[in-house]
Formats: structure tokens, C-alpha cells, sequence
DNA sequence: GTTTGCATGTAAACGGTTACATGATTGG
DNA sequence: CCAATCATGTAACCGTTTACATGCAAAC
């Protein structure tokens, strides 16, 4: 899903800043299933202005910098659900931990023990964000995403834990 | 985890052209975990040449276009390790089918029932390569990475079995 | 006094995909 | 007969990240 798209998308629940948009992106229940860096967030929003998509309205703060506050217009809304209607990109999972699970017969047990327990402690913690998003008062679909991606991160810890041993055996013992 | 060290990792396993190389990404039990192109994996290959990190060996063949068959040199094999004890880039799990669904509210009734139901489709077929490939007889590590994945869309098929039903309730009743 | 938060933006670099070019062989 | 498999490679394009530039205010 490109950041077009998922600005658009963001912009349907209300007004927002590009600052506003990524901040979305870092702590909503989304997060894990979506990103995108100031350096494409703030092109996008202007080719959308442009294409009049969205429309701005800038605000001048004292004490704070001026803000561009972004809104949907009648035609971004159609163009944003006209996405969702086309056939939609394939999720990609791209783990190079798991790539790097496929060669632990290769790496020093030690080595092979600190991904895993790094890989969990990490997933563990967006567990907890996420467990987090999903209590507070959400819109009922937030809450499936949130869920939705709860439910992933906790297959993958379980699976780690009960294999973490088995998978640790094939690290290289250390040399005497 | 970029081309570059993905091939590098596959020639651990043994010598292969660039073209055994994309079959292993489409194959193999790291199929969706990653992935490459034709377009990255020629020039990642030429690139390596040059570095002296894979040597390569030309086979003209009857009936078949000529193949150049890589093989990772000692220094690759150093440098591949390398890359495997430097911290690892973070999993990054892109869906959007999730992003999607955070605005099933927006969407027709049909259009949130098709999108469920295409996902659970294809994620069931992807269970099912996956319970193959772990069949076989392949590595340890290879099984772990297989059933590592197999986790993982497993909870996935659990998880939106379950809820298929509220999500699509969130979808717009079509209008009369 | 340093880090964090607010706020916008640009330019270069990067990594990758898509499309194209070529061509014989085998299987359905 | 057509599609798929084997096999390599290039060039244009694309979207995104990274780094840079700027600057004040509040919190630690």
C-alpha cells in the first residue's frame, strides 16, 4: 500500500498535519502493518493537493511552528475507496530473522540464543502495544486490526518459545 | 535483509545459477520470508563476481542456454557470516489487507466479505506449501523456518475464521 | 544543558521492480 | 499450437529512506 493511499485513508478520520499523519502511523493500531518516513509523507501530501485530493488550510501557532492541516476532499474520498476496491497489493512478511534461523548451523550458539531472545523480547513488546491500543476506546475495526495483529505476534512468541531450545542446539558449540 | 547477502546465503548451501537462485525464493521454506527478481539477482550476482566473494564457472550445455554456475569463495562465506552477526534489520510484516480492513466501515458488505474470504483463500494455500516443504526431507533449520511460517498463517486462518463474521458486519449494507 | 517534541521540507542515494530483448525445448 | 521451462541480462522507472536544513519550547 503506498503512502498516497494510507494518507488518504488517515485523512478519512479527520483532519491531520503531515506531522500528525506519521505519528499515526507510530502509535495506532496500524502500526505493524504499514510505515512510512516524513521524506515520502510530505511529497505525497502535496501531490495530493495538487491533484485535489485533499485540500490545506495553514495555521500559524505562536510558541510552535506553523502547521499545514490536510483534509480529505469529496474526490479523495472516492479516490481512496476506489483503491480499496481494486485488487489489493499481497501482505509481504520480510524477516530476516527467520533467513537468519535458516542458517544457525552456521552461527555461534551464542549468537544464535541472543536473536532469539532478542527476536521474542521485541515481539513481546509490541505485544504489549498492542494489548494497549486495543483496550482503549477505539472504533470497532481499529480494534480487529489491533487484534488481528495481536494474535500474530503472539503465534510467533509461542512458537519461539516452545522451539527455542531445539533451535539453539544448531547454533556452533563454542571451540574450548 | 537485501539480495545481496540472500544470495550469498542460498550459495552457502551450494553452487547454483541465478536462475536456482529465484527457485529457491519461490520454493524453498524461506518463500515468505523473501524475495527477488530477476532484475536484483543478476546484477547482486555480477556484483559479487567482481568482489571475488563468489567465483563463477560458465557451462555451455546442448539443448539449453548456457548457464553460469556461482560458488561462494571462502571470503564470501566470511563476509556472509559478518552479516549475520551485525544486528539484523527488523521483520517488517506489510499488509494491505490489514490496512484495509481498518476502514471496512467504508467499504460495501461484498467487497469486506471478498476481501476476508480471498485472504483466508490464500493463506490456506500457502499452510498447505508450507506443511509440504516441512514434509520432506530438509534440514532441521529448514523444517524450523517452514514451521516458523506455518505458525504464523496458521493464527492468521484461526484468527479470521473466528471474526469473519463481525468484520463483515462492519461492511455498508448495500442500499436498497 | 541536553534531549525530546513540534513542524516542514528538499535532495541525493538506494534498492528494487517491471518491462524488454532473445531463443530453444518440452509438455499439455 | 501454445504455454511453460530453462537461461541471462539491461534500462528505465519507482517509491522510499536517509541525511540535511532550520528553529523554538518544554521537559528532564
Amino acid at each position: 500500500m503506498d503512502v498516497r493511499t494510507i494518507c488518504l485513508g488517515i485523512l478519512t478520520r479527520g483532519s491531520a498535519t503531515g506531522y500528525e499523519i506519521k505519528k499515526t502511523f507510530e502509535e495506532g493500531s496500524l502500526q505493524h502493518f504499514a510505515e512510512a518516513s516524513f521524506g515520502s509523507i510530505y511529497p505525497a501530501l502535496s501531490r495530493l493537493t495538487e491533484e485535489a485530493l485533499v485540500s490545506v488550510r495553514e495555521e500559524s501557532q505562536e510558541k510552535r511552528p506553523d502547521r499545514k492541516v490536510y483534509s480529505i476532499t469529496p474526490a479523495g474520498r472516492s479516490a481512496f475507496l476506489a483503491a480499496l476496491m481494486k485488487p489489493l497489493p499481497e501482505d509481504r512478511h520480510r524477516s530476516p530473522f527467520a533467513f537468519a534461523m535458516l542458517f544457525s548451523d552456521l552461527l555461534p550458539q551464542a549468537r544464535v540464543r541472543a536473536l532469539v531472545d532478542g527476536y521474542i523480547e521485541q515481539a513481546e513488546k509490541k505485544l504489549a502495544q498492542l494489548q494497549q491500543s486495543a483496550g482503549g476506546q477505539i472504533l470497532p475495526n481499529e480494534r480487529f486490526a489491533a487484534e488481528f495483529g495481536h494474535a500474530m505476534y503472539q503465534s510467533i512468541v509461542d512458537f519461539l518459545r516452545t522451539r527455542r531450545a531445539e533451535i539453539e542446539q544448531q547454533g556452533l558449540q563454542a571451540a574450548e
